[in-house]
Order: C-alpha cells, then structure tokens, then sequence
DNA sequence: GTCCTGACTTAGCAACGGCGTC
DNA sequence: GACGCCGTTGCTAAGTCAGGAC
C-alpha cells in the first residue's frame, strides 16, 4: 500500500496500573510513559492520590481505598452527574469491575454501590476543573502541549512529514457505550507497552518503549496504514494509531471513494432496472435482495451486518431489519402502500420515516412477512456478504455503502441547482447551501441532541431581531423627516447619511433572519457528518467558485486541510 | 456457506477556546 | 476585562466490508 514507512516517533499518554507502586512522581508533561523502578510497575502520568481531606464514605464511614480501587473509584465520581451513573446497568458493570480491582477485605466491606459516597472525590474534581479554567494560557501548558504534538504527533511516510490522528494511548476509564450497551460501565483498562503492536518500515528508527518494558510486537507491514494497535478490553476489538485526515494516504483513498461514487453513476439506471425487475423474481432470495437494494438506494440505509446478541445494543440496518421495524399501511394519509420503518440504527440513533413505495415492493414485503412474528428477520435469505457479492459482480468496487455516498453526492449537486441564485448576497448563498446540506443530512438521518442552550440562544436572536426592527423604523422615520426637510436645498448629505443608515440596518436585520431560519432548521440536525464524509468536496469547491463565495464560508481550517486535494483540482466546471 | 477477525470509515458527544458584546 | 455563545477539535464508539479458516 505505501513503500517507505518510517515511524518517527510515536508515544502513549497514560500510563501503567499502580498496584505495587510505592512511589509516586509527578510529571510536568503528562504524556511520555514513565518508569518509575526498573522492574516495577508504571503509575499514572500526574496521579497523585487523594488528599487526607478528600474522603470516599462506605456506609456513612471513611474508607481509605487502596491505589487502583482509588483510580477506579474516581473515574466513576467524576461522572455522578451523567445520566450514565444512573442506570442500572452501567452500576452493576461498574460495581463489579471496580471489585476487582479491590484488596480481599475491600471486597469484604464495600458490598453495595448504593451504600458508597462519591460526594467529596465528585467536588474535588469539580474544583479541579475549575481551577484548570482559571489558569493562563501559560499555565495550561499550552507551549507544552504543541511540543509534545511536534515530538510525537507525526511519522514520515513516503519522505514526507505526515500528522498523525490520533498519536495518543486512549486514557483508562469506564465504558461508554451508546444506547443500551449491555457493557456500559465496564472498565477500560490502562494499556501496557506490552500490548501495543508497533508497525514501521524495515530499517527505521524503532521507537523506543519505556526504560525496563517492550512492546508486544514490532512488525514490518506495508500492506496496511496504521502506525501501531493494540486491543481493547472491554469488546476484544483493536484500537489503531493512524494518519490524519489530511495526510496524503487518507486523501487519496477519500478520492477514490469519490471516484467509485461517480463509477455509479453511470451504471445506477441499470442497476435500477435489475433490481425493479428482479421484484418478480421466483427465487425468493432474490426478491428480498431487490427489495432491499430499494431501501438502500431510495432511503439510503446502512448495509446492516449482523451482530452478536448480547454484546452490543440492539441496532439494526437494512439487512438486519426485523418485522417489527416495519408496519405496511395500504393507505395512509391520503397515500397508497406506505412503509412505516421505526428502528435503532448506528449510535442507537432512531429511524422514524413513512414512506410511499411501489405496489410491487408493498406486496412483496407484505409476503416476507407472511408467518413470521415479532424478533424473526424481515429479509430471512439476504445476508450483507451475499449482497455486497451481488453488487461488485455489477459494477466493481460497488457495495451497499456506495449508496450512500452516490445518492448524498447526487442530492446536494441537484439541490445546490435548484436553490441557487447568483442575485442572493452571501448570506443568502450561504443558507441556499446549508439547506442543501440539510436535504442530505436528513437523507442519511444524521441527528445530533438539539443544543442545551437552544432556546435560550433563539430567545436571544429574536430579541436581536426585535430591536434591529425598531432602528429600522426609525431610521425610515428620519429619512423621510431629512427629505422633507432637505426640500429645495441643494444639500442632500443628510439624506444621504439616513438612506445609508436606513440600509445598513436593513441588510443586518436579513442577516439575522437569515441566521435565524437556518438554526431552527438545524436543530436537531447534524450537517458536519455528511460534509465530512458523504459529500464530494469537488461539488462544493465548484459551487463557491461559481457563486463567488469564499470557501471558508463553508469549510473551516479542518476540512480545508482535508480536502486539499480536491480544492486543489477542482475548476469551476466540475459535474460529480 | 458461515463464522470470525482485522482494517478501515463513519458517527455523535463534550470539552475547549476564540470572538463578539457589553 | 468579563462573560457567554457557538464553532472547532479531540475523542472513541460503532459501523462496513474483505479475506481467511473451517
């Protein structure tokens, strides 16, 4: 995949579990690992154990909790105002993994989580926290921090400097799962140099492990990207250290990704007319694909892989939908054959939509779920794999995914058409593209929590909006008043200053109206997800350059970077 | 064909920090 | 200069998909 990977540097912040430790030094970086006896165990970079005044209670009585039963503990205090600590599950994972981490007679005393006081370990990370945003730049460490991302946070690919994404060790803690993970509350335990995997190019700079430990492995593959990995705890998964988005490795495969996308779009009516056909189909089989392939491609549907009971919460996508994700309305206000899909898809994100299909894909669904009851699958003979097969036998490189990024692609070019208007001033422009955006964002079902300070925030601007109206009307008042008065003169100067104050209010007043409509169109809605990964940034280069729009106005510092390649070569011209 | 795993992309949340307003 | 708002950034969970083993 590349030829000449040196891994310039690479560290881990967080360091090892403490329980034999008997010393403990304070860092003044908090990154590199440290060591603090040559066979002994790591401690927690800056860990200092809680002072005599802050005290755990078991019971209505002081506890002194031994080291990592202590860490353990504060991971949970400084969470006891999320709404995680409140759930029944997240208590028992918790309750019972910190128990491990507990001396025998710390086990033998603290019995029940309901019984343990997280009080004064919770104010004084609270105090913490406070204290650390009073502090100066300087005393942030601010200078420090960017030496230690110029010293690790970069690896030299191909001879050039690449930035790293993601250069540090993810911290130890307790799971967050999303949704209803059956495993939220979990510890995630401290990762060891003796389990992180190094991948660099034969002959370069190994780096160098911590004094007195090694690495788990240091391997020479040039047939995949990262940089080092190691596995997770809690779901057995592997965790990778890789590129930066804006590195030229990441760059060219989101080309690429775009490219496929644009393949499909020369084949998509043929691809269509297959699947419209193959609903008569007499293989069932095949039948449950096309009607599948409908929804992916009308709704935009994650493929759906399978996932072991159990182990995660309970998401579904296309594939993996069941008959209770869906209800067939013949008629439904006013509209014939109407889908109802109701379902948790990625991030436990709910899909609530109403949708009109074809008799054709009604009737066929009505038959998938013929016999079937509540927990049994709705496409019981399609599987992602066989679906994902049948796609690149179409077009090469095609699976379900595609999909998503053809049809996001293809809905912000042709939505970007209809709402544009080179008459509109750039905040005019600006909510054309946001609304475009949005069109996508909603296609995808990209949500985020409507902002805790949403309403507030509203209440302000329109109280904003209220009062740039007034000026308004008064400075209409003393134009009018100035004409008058300027009747006969030959000097107009007054009138010139209140024709100009009269506009300039009124262009701020659609300024804020603007801004107003497009945040309450926004509200629930995430467009960062589709402009991050759905949308060919070719579509928007060409479009500010067409409409005479910076681009800043849409892409910050970060995508820019990211997209570098397509600002680069992208003309005024360019159709997806 | 199915199951499992590794590698990679996609996703939302929360902390951070810059900037406008008073 | 203080304050609050909101865009940006970092973090890491949760998907997709290919390939290998059986």
């Amino acid at each position: 995949m590349f030829r000449d990977l040196y891994l310039a540097s690479l560290t881990t912040i967080n360091s090892l579990n403490s329980k034999t430790c008997n010393q403990i030094e304070k860092y003044e970086d908090g990154v590199k690992w440290k060591f603090l006896e040559h066979k002994g165990p790591y401690f927690p970079p800056g860990y200092q154990p809680l002072p005599d005044d802050v005290k755990f209670y078991y019971n209505g009585k002081p506890v002194k909790l031994s080291l990592p039963a202590e860490e353990v503990a504060l991971f949970f205090a400084q969470m006891v105002d999320h709404e995680y600590t409140t759930k029944e599950v997240f208590r028992n994972n918790f309750f019972k993994d910190w128990r491990k981490e507990m001396t025998l007679e710390e086990r033998q005393l603290i019995m029940d989580l309901n019984k343990c006081d997280f009080g004064e370990l919770h104010a004084m990370h609270i105090k913490k926290v406070e204290a650390r945003k009073n502090l100066s730049k300087e005393e942030k460490l601010v200078k420090a921090n960017q030496k230690i991302v110029d010293e690790y946070g970069y690896c030299v690919l191909d001879h050039h400097r690449e930035r790293i994404g993601n250069f540090k060790i993810e911290p130890p803690g307790l799971f967050r799962g999303r949704g209803d993970h059956p495993k939220q509350g979990m510890l995630k335990k401290r990762i060891q140099p003796e389990d992180v995997i190094i991948n660099c190019s034969k002959g370069s700079r190994i780096p160098e492990p911590p004094a007195g430990h090694r690495w788990k492995e240091v391997r020479h593959d040039s047939t995949v990207t990262w940089l080092a990995s190691w596995t997770e705890n809690v779901q057995g998964s592997c965790k990778y250290v890789m590129l930066n988005a804006n590195s030229k490795l990441k760059g060219e495969k989101d080309w690429e990704k775009y490219e496929v996308a644009r393949k499909l779009k020369t084949c998509v009516d043929a691809i269509r007319a297959q699947y419209q056909e193959d609903l008569k189909s007499k293989q069932m089989g095949t039948r449950q694909r096309a009607v599948a392939l409908y929804f992916i491609d009308k709704l935009a549907l994650r493929a759906g892989n399978e996932k072991e009971e159990g182990e995660t919460a309970d998401t579904v996508g296309c594939c993996s939908l069941r008959v209770e994700h869906i209800t067939l309305h013949d008629t439904l206000d006013g509209q014939k054959c109407v889908v109802e899909f109701d379902f948790l898809g990625k991030d436990c994100i709910r899909y609530y939509n109403k949708v009109p299909v074809t008799k054709r894909v009604f009737k066929n669904l009505k038959l998938f779920m013929e016999n079937k009851q509540e927990g049994d699958d709705l496409f019981d003979r399609l599987n992602t794999q066989t679906l994902n097969k049948h796609l690149s036998s179409l077009m090469p490189g095609l699976t379900a995914k595609v999909f998503r990024t053809y049809n996001a692609s293809i809905t912000l070019q042709q939505q970007l058409k209809e709402l544009g208007n080179m008459k509109e001033n750039v905040a005019e422009k600006l909510l054309s593209y946001n609304r475009a955006n949005r069109a996508v964002a909603i296609l995808c079902n990209h949500q985020r929590a409507p902002p805790k300070t949403f309403e507030q925030s509203m209440a302000n601007l329109q109280a904003k909006i209220d009062s740039r109206k007034e000026q308004l009307d008064l400075a209409k008042k003393e134009l009018k008043q100035a004409k008058k008065e300027a009747k006969g003169s030959s000097d107009n100067n007054v009138v010139e200053k209140k024709k100009k104050a009269v506009q300039r209010c009124e262009e701020q007043l659609l300024k804020m109206e603007v801004q107003a409509t497009d945040r309450e169109e926004n509200k629930q809605i995430a467009l960062s997800t589709s402009k991050l990964n759905y949308l060919d940034p070719r579509i928007s280069v060409a479009w500010c350059k067409n409409m005479e729009v910076p681009l800043d106005k849409i892409y910050n510092k970060t995508l820019r970077d990211k997209f570098a390649w397509a600002i680069d070569m992208t003309e005024h011209d360019f159709v997806f």
